[in-house]
DNA sequence: AGTAATGGATAGTAATACTATCCGAAATGG
DNA sequence: CCATTTCGGATAGTATTACTATCCATTACT
């Protein structure tokens, strides 16, 4: 398979494929001759999964390029890699000032209350502080809240159990390489599909409580 | 309330404030003098529903005028400008291919099956369809499956009833434009808060999984 | 044998979200 | 009252991002 076939099968371009191999986001193939090198379904698999990232997950090709660095990297322990890759997927906003000080120390408080194993520095971290931020900024809370994060107590356990059966489907045997790219796409591929699913539950809802039936 | 301290009280420059005046972002203050105007806060509610689309939501310049003109047009239902404001927030992919066709009539027969009152040309079918397409592409479900949708199934009753709680927090009593706000706002924020939340319970329950305790 | 495709390098581009500068007029502070 | 700052409005400039196009000598296909 060389770069045309890559390209016809996954339906990118040949020019963004060489792009791809020039950022590091796609490896290169076997090469058989000065010009001409050899690429199989691990590429293909990879294009597929570098599409989902910067299309579906919405993620920079820096931060992709820190995700699959992450999944490609074999000493580095399962679990140590997805954190790796999580904290690439985190949107950077503007994180200064009080307000997200104050936040985050709130988020802080409801990983401890929750005994949640969530790194220290993890930038997932900054993620629910952004929301608990803009809650408070956009006035979305009725009543002056003392914990917005209290809003959340609630779900934690049925979340927990639905991550738990999402990161026991990965397909065995696997590698480790596989592993890792499994929660990660999984990562951005449900978030999108839930993120849609409550979207639809909102116009629903909407529909009953503002438009005729 | 001049450009300047709507600048200090909002945080943002005064020439993105300028910027966001040009764009039709942010409503123009009351005239003076030839070149004075007056802001209040209205305009500081704005200036954060502005930032809050653009930076937490991820929405571009030309998606937030969308939705804003959603939230200002007095003529339009309150559950009509809502579903303009949740077309504009879906993200544009491209959507070509039999692949991406196929997903849709699964999205569309998960509506009829839930009996959701989606409208039938509502841009949030498509960003459920991407996610399909995603879960198949990255090949994230075990064995193939005949409808991706029915995963989903299960969980619908309770994003419905959240949804409805969600759509119900409207403060009371409470001007039109406040209520589209209020929906359209609240959509963006909780999605991140949700997404972080659920991000979270993976890393706790990768921990569990593959690392020590 | 001739056309097309390849890897590698370099350069160009369209879109986005601001940011900076200039202007003459108005506000502010001592 | 006068120097300094800020104002609204307009125009132009900029940094970044994610590609896209072109060139070249070499190799593959027919």
């Amino acid at each position: 398979m060389r770069i045309g076939d890559l390209a016809k099968t996954t339906g990118v371009p040949v020019a963004t494929l060489k792009f791809y191999l020039r950022e590091g986001l796609l490896p290169a193939g076997t090469p058989t001759a000065v010009n001409q090198a050899e690429y199989d379904d691990v590429h293909v698999r990879r294009v597929k999964l570098v599409r989902a990232l910067l299309h579906l997950g919405g993620l920079s090709i820096a931060d992709a390029q820190r995700v699959l660095a992450a999944v490609d990297d074999e000493t580095m322990p399962i679990h140590d890699a997805f954190g790796v890759a999580q904290d690439a997927m985190v949107p950077k906003l503007d994180r200064s000032g009080t307000r997200y000080a104050d936040a985050l120390a709130e988020v802080d408080r409801f990983v401890r209350r929750h005994q949640l194993r969530v790194r220290p520095g993890a930038a997932v971290r900054g993620m629910l502080a952004d929301a608990v931020v803009g809650l408070a900024e956009c006035d979305l809370l009725g009543e002056p809240v003392t914990d917005t994060c209290e809003l959340f107590d609630a779900m934690v356990p049925a979340m927990v159990e639905q991550a738990e059966r999402e990161v026991a489907t990965t397909p065995h045997p696997a590698l480790r390489a596989q592993q890792v790219e499994h929660t990660v796409v999984g990562t951005v591929v449900f978030e999108v599909a839930y993120a849609a699913l409550r979207r639809m539950a909102l116009e629903h809802a909407s529909a009953q409580r503002w438009s005729a039936p």
